[in-house]
DNA sequence: GATATAATTAAGACACAGTCTCAATAAGGA
DNA sequence: TCCTTATTGAGACTGTGTCTTAATTATATC
């Protein structure tokens, strides 16, 4: 956990609720336009770290770069086939969906991922 | 699509048909083991060039490099949390889960991938 | 306000997956 | 066998993310 407070930390988080799903590498580039002295590694550190915390919310997406999030209610994304953007989508519970769900090969499901293009 | 059936084509094609869902890496590897010579841009453009075709089906997963398989039906596949190993789930029809996807910020849904850990 | 200390940073090396270029090789038709 | 050109091998290159290390700096304490 983070027991200091700084201008780089300040600054990431500022630019990340201001932005729409970013990636580390948007974060990065709205990061440099206020402060480029910054380093790519604090960044990715910091977006790290916040997801790790739980105060930001890391989107693994298939196909395209990871994507933070300040974190909200259960929702699905879809991703843009044209620009690669992503955005939000209310789904209905899934869990009618891991109920059906079959492993061929054995396991146990304990989490469903659903993902919209 | 591919002229001429070469060593090097009929041994990638060979190792992804024994393996379950390899990456690319795991196909190179299997290859190597072969024959040492075969470059690592080879093996990649057989593979991206099988799935181009249709004759292999490339699994873009999050969290994971991509899988090749050779294509079957319509199923959804679940990662190992400890190994990341990637098996098949047979899956029930995702057209209620489609249907019930509201887009907050707008757009048209037009596919969804399901994916379980 | 000055000082000490330990958290945080900048810079750049590293890792990995994947793509691309281009000269050299070799498949297969003539 | 010879020619043409598809295919290959080697390695450069890109993008995303992590790690290391010395230098900096926020904050508690004096």
């Amino acid at each position: 956990m983070r027991t200091r407070k700084t201008h780089q930390t300040e600054l990431v988080m500022q630019v990340v609720s201001a932005l729409d799903h970013p990636t580390a590498g948007d974060v990065l580039g709205a990061v440099h336009k206020e402060d480029p002295a910054i380093s790519r590694a604090t960044v990715f550190r910091v977006l790290a770290e916040a997801a790790e915390s739980g105060e930001l919310q890391r989107l693994v997406l298939a196909g395209s770069s990871d994507c933070f999030d300040v974190t909200l209610g259960r929702h699905a994304h879809m991703v843009c086939r044209c620009c690669g953007a992503v955005s939000d989508v209310e789904i209905d519970d899934t869990a009618a969906l891991k109920q059906g769900a079959v492993p061929v090969q054995g396991g146990r499901i304990d989490a469903c991922h659903v993902q919209f293009f």
